[in-house]
DNA sequence: AGCAAAACCACAACATATTGTGATATGGAT
DNA sequence: ATCCATATCACAATATGTTGTGGTTTTGCT
């Protein structure tokens, strides 16, 4: 789970919802540039504007213990 | 999930394992006072930071739809 | 109580995220 | 191809995270 993941799956959500950027920077109340950069996955936004955004659109950040990557074995 | 429950999930994972502060920031290549302020979950850290310390502990980051929370209903 | 390690705090310097403004590029629909 | 909403970009100003240093407090153990 990298920025750019995470950018992925925030924009594959607002899609779903049908909002558009701005609308969703306003609900979550973060500047639009910054939500701009986070989909796009060259953000390091803090954890306080990520957590905003993933719960504006339903979605929660889960801490687990690392699982088996299959990929890299 | 919030900065105060991401700092307890990090300071007992890091007891757990058995390493102290200087040595999981030594680790991770983050400043001891950065790694302090998350644990005691009054930071507000970077993605970058954070993910790095959760790698550093075994720990990935998840993001899922929001669960039921029977607390708060 | 006394000791040593671990944890915490305060400060200043530096690095970087966030924001608004305004402009440009892209996309989909007719 | 044209139009219009959406998305992206560039810039400067501001806010905030990160870091090292040094000191203080707390914790755990005997």
């Amino acid at each position: 789970m990298d920025a750019k993941e995470i950018g992925t799956i925030i924009k594959k959500r607002r899609k779903h919802l049908g909002v558009n950027q701005q609308t969703l920077s306003d609900l979550a109340g973060i500047g639009l540039n910054t939500l701009v950069a986070i989909e796009r996955g060259e953000g390091n936004p803090q954890l306080s504007t990520l957590l905003t955004i993933l719960d504006t659109l339903g979605l929660q950040m889960d801490i687990n213990l690392k699982t088996l990557d299959y990929e890299t074995m």
